[in-house]
DNA sequence: GTGAAAGCGCTAACAG
DNA sequence: CTGTTAGCGCTTTCAC
């Protein structure tokens, strides 16, 4: 691949004059500029942004560190933050966590070594503190996406779970639910904690009973466990609602709920957070909690790139905001139960 | 940053040996090494991947390229490839293109500036051809996935979308439909000529009449004009079914009937390509063909790594996976026509 | 306006 | 087993 020095022999220049018409920057004489892009376009030149970046320090590339891409939630994330890179011709580099701090690591350890600008991350649960630390260390600027991380005070963009479990369960209570389970996501993350707050809150301020049976933790990720629901169904008395802590879970909390013969809504409430985007305008379902996840990204990677431009900010920043609550079918009227 | 020379000089050796330990070859003697490695650790030393790189004249990165991450379909492609690569040590930098072959244009132009080994692309369209030919000149191995270009010779992993549209149309075939009409994606893509395709076969075979009226061409990846659903369901006779080109298109079109009061599938059933995977688990409601999305991704970045490693292969090849037909709620039997 | 020199951090090739 | 030399392709700095 022909280089610098080979189009300045070309144009009869320095390399450096080259180097000051690709970057636009410099005097250079017209008619000498002239010469050089010509060259530059007679030997198809295009210049190496490795080694650009190894002498300016700085590799115009961002990471973006989510649980599992195929989670709309975090796809949505992704597209708003490679927008937004796009328009500040940076690059961004995807990384699947799976919610595992191991592979978080990995992943950090790579954003180290190929001296990335940024890294966007929704960090895996609490352990991430070590890994986040990590960056700091290093000096590489973050932004946390949908989940704080305890000891750990970056600017952070993410929707507020407790008010949203909230109106999601006042939802329920309106429809006559007394009876109202709650599956979690982990609890190592913010928002799985947040989530069983509101929905304690909750509870507590209808003056309803806490019942540790009615509560379980699974994985926001990884495929539900079947005992689980079946563990649910089997309390005295059976919950006629389930809060799940996201979309996958809701999927499959209802998948395995008809599987043993429950139907939702009739025998049980399905309410969750994070919508199924495309499909629920064509077969709306899911009473869901949504939050703005392309704004998410978007928004995290402008404040992002104002850390990166040194741009003066006075503490870490916090960005919340408020899901709207969508009902739809997955949630009916309480009715007596009935066993199937 | 530390670099190599620090290390070198903390542990009293040339950077040469400090090399060697980091990428384990060569010859060090046990002591110098646990000394190497006691140097690296003391001053948190991370080889900077930038400078091996521009001398190995290999980055271990790949780029993908699609028309847009929030279809489930290219998302599950992406994991797919994401989690091969992550195998090999690789990393992925997204772009979406939005089926636009300029903005694909600037993706390439990308992948050459930062020297991507190799690229994974969901070709935008026909025009594509262009683009994927500067990746030849500049030997950036590449394969095609979903889509093929014509007079691009490479490397292809896709669906056979001739004869999953034929099932989809046998099974509307089946339901007593007659007036079948099609709304494909752009034409300029491979799938798409290749779905009109099946489904004018299938009428042939099926000796029903051909009409014009009853094929709109719209777009895989933009919002569907509302127009198009209400020309299609002026036309005499309404069709009792359409076979939409993917999942989008498919949502896109269920709501926009149902906005005009036509039920899915009373008034119209729909087939299409491609799944909502977590949802339809759940709520199962489109009938679609479905194409092994996540292996697309990981075989092809199989595929890419054989070339890039310089595995000798005779000539392209194409590998071309049968859709699987899932029949569900939103195709049913034809019913005489009634306007709502 | 333009160029020469030095160096970003690393490794290939050879020498010992 | 270890080190020296040269250079990957670019930009920064300074000189003219």
């Amino acid at each position: 691949m022909t280089n610098i020095h080979d189009v300045a022999k070309l144009a009869q220049v320095s390399s450096m004059t080259v180097s000051r018409v690709i970057n636009g920057n410099g005097y250079v004489k017209e008619q000498t500029k002239k010469r050089v892009l010509q060259a530059m376009k007679e030997l198809n030149y295009v210049p190496n942004s490795l080694a650009r970046s190894l002498v300016r320090q700085k590799t115009q590339t961002l990471a973006l560190i989510v649980p599992d891409i195929r989670n709309p939630f975090f796809t949505t994330i992704a597209r708003g933050t490679e927008d937004m890179a796009r328009k500040q011709n940076y690059r961004v580099i995807l990384g699947n966590t799976d919610e595992n701090v191991n592979k978080e690591l990995e992943y950090i350890e790579m954003c180290l070594s190929i001296r990335v600008d940024g890294v966007i991350v929704v960090p895996a649960g609490n352990e991430s503190k070590r890994n986040l630390k990590m960056l700091s260390e290093f000096k590489i600027p973050y932004v946390l996406v949908d989940r704080e991380v305890a000891g750990i005070h970056s600017d952070v963009v993410r929707g507020d779970s407790v008010l949203g479990t909230k109106q999601l369960m006042d939802h329920l209570f309106n429809l006559g639910h007394q009876n109202i389970a709650i599956i979690t996501g982990s609890l190592t993350t913010s928002t799985s904690r947040d989530r069983l707050l509101g929905y304690t809150q909750a509870l507590k301020e209808s003056g309803i009973e806490f019942r540790a049976e009615y509560v379980k933790e699974a994985s926001y990720t990884k495929p539900l466990n079947n005992q689980v629901v079946h563990e649910l169904v089997s309390c005295t008395p059976r919950p006629t609602a389930i809060f799940t802590a996201n979309n996958f879970v809701a999927a499959q909390t209802v998948k395995l709920l008809r599987q043993q013969n429950f139907s939702v809504p009739e025998d049980v409430s399905i309410v969750s957070f994070d919508d199924f985007d495309q499909i629920s305008l064509a077969e709306p379902f899911l009473t869901v909690a949504t939050q703005p996840a392309y704004n998410f990204g978007s928004l995290a990677t402008q404040m992002l790139f104002e850390v990166i431009d040194g741009i003066p900010i006075s503490g870490p920043r916090k960005i919340i905001f408020q899901p709207e609550i969508i009902i739809r079918r997955s949630s009916g009227a309480a009715r007596p139960i009935s066993t199937p």
